[in-house]
DNA sequence: CGAACGCTTCGGCCGCGGACGAAACGTCGG
DNA sequence: CCGACGTTTCGTCCGCGGCCGAAGCGTTCG
């Protein structure tokens, strides 16, 4: 007979079934999705963003936690869940750009739409015009180097950064890449990821250029911030506006 | 009351969801991994990779293709399928070493997957020990900068490639990336992606340096690659055996 | 031109898994 | 110590969707 041996579990094939079927219920992805903000968020606030039942919220929680895609953190009576690891981030992202790139599905970009498109986080990094704008000028700056895909930190990135007071955690034995790039689902461009957008976005937060808002992964650019882009990167308001 | 609007579909959660539910049946896992090959293959080809019946395949061709996730073509009554674009096998990608890093699944490495590991392809790159070792010569020899997690090619890099005959297509509008670095599940160290990834494979298979697998994802070093791979790359087959 | 082949469509079966309500568990507040 | 709250567990229901066999179309070959 010609036919070599079965098709039988196709060894890695089968572990990334699990993983999409678990990514591929609709309220699972929800919850994902309120993480990929970042931030832990307790069981409560992720069966609110779920749009389901507590108790329904709960057997996701588990699933997901088991299969090692959220980490979970008891604090007093309530349970904080996080994503477990930038990998799960970075498969979130790329399905989105599957997603986005699909068939044009009829989707009126509404107000809520549009704060997301101005800036938001991207599990750990800044995301929407916000965080492309910042790619371009620290690119042209020649800090980093964006070239088609790939992306560096250069020396002078290095000192300019030092220079705001930003070292970057070298975090020795890490397989955390430094600088990567991110595709933006929003503006089909790329922003910046890695170590070097986490400390971004980190900075931005604790100078307060930039505030969370607390149901979505929108962020909003206060006074004090809206100076800061302009005079360190040249990014005025203007340039976020939508088009 | 203090509940804000209702947390209906998230926007971009939702299609998320039905990308993910799509790769998440194991019988269209199996499809789209043999599909990472990068070849086109005939629905009973994948109906035998999926481990189900013929009409079942059908049904799942039918839905990834509406979905955007294959492409279709008919020649005589046969129909290829193959991956719609490089976006779906970046996110298979992820999911892999999602699904890699997971619970450790007590896995004994049978003899094929060891075939796997020594070389393999990854869509339209080359992947295993083989990937891995080609993209460490590149970067020692100053061709390709990887820098943890950023991969740029460099001027040299270009005249290398240049003087083997090999011009990386520039595709102009494109917004595939030149060069960038795919995690290979198997090492769990990166490899060479992007055009110049596919560049070199579409090379190594034209000059018969490697041979296709006609039933995995597996190629065998040919005799005169073994010299080639040698001479030019400095990579012996000693390099490329099981640790 | 009829038979074999490749693939898709149709109809029906059946099991998995997501949803909820009720109840149990654990924690914090008075 | 008791009640309110956040979370999980349990039991149940039910609908979606994968699977197959049979039949229908289009193509190729003798």
């Amino acid at each position: 007979m010609g036919m070599t041996n079965p098709p039988f579990p196709l060894a890695s094939a089968n572990g990334i079934a699990t993983i999409a079927a678990l990514i591929g219920d609709p309220a699972r992805a929800n919850i994902l999705s309120a993480l990929m903000g970042g931030q832990a968020l307790t069981a409560g606030e992720l069966s609110w963003h779920a749009g389901v039942g507590a108790a329904t919220t709960s057997g996701h929680l588990a699933k997901m936690s088991e299969a090692g895609l959220l980490a979970m953190e008891r604090q007093g009576r309530h349970r904080y869940y996080r994503l477990a690891s930038p990998d799960i981030a970075q498969a979130m992202e790329s399905l989105m750009a599957v997603a986005a790139a699909g068939p044009r599905r009829h989707r009126p970009p509404g107000p809520k739409d549009e704060a997301l498109r101005t800036a938001r986080t991207c599990y750990d990094h800044l995301a929407g015009r916000l965080g492309t704008k910042l790619a371009d000028r620290l690119n042209e700056r020649g800090f980093v180097i964006l070239d088609d895909g790939g992306a560096l930190v250069t020396d002078d990135g290095r000192d300019f950064l030092g220079s705001l007071g930003l070292a970057i955690p070298d975090t020795g034995g890490d397989r955390r890449p430094l600088c990567r790039v991110c595709l933006d689902w929003s503006e089909r461009r790329h922003h910046l990821a890695g170590r070097l957008g986490a400390t971004l976005l980190a900075c931005s937060l604790e100078r307060g250029w930039i505030a969370r808002n607390p149901d979505s992964r929108a962020v909003t650019i206060t006074e004090a911030g809206s100076k800061e882009f302009a005079t360190i990167f040249g990014i005025t308001l203007e340039h976020l506006a939508a088009k």
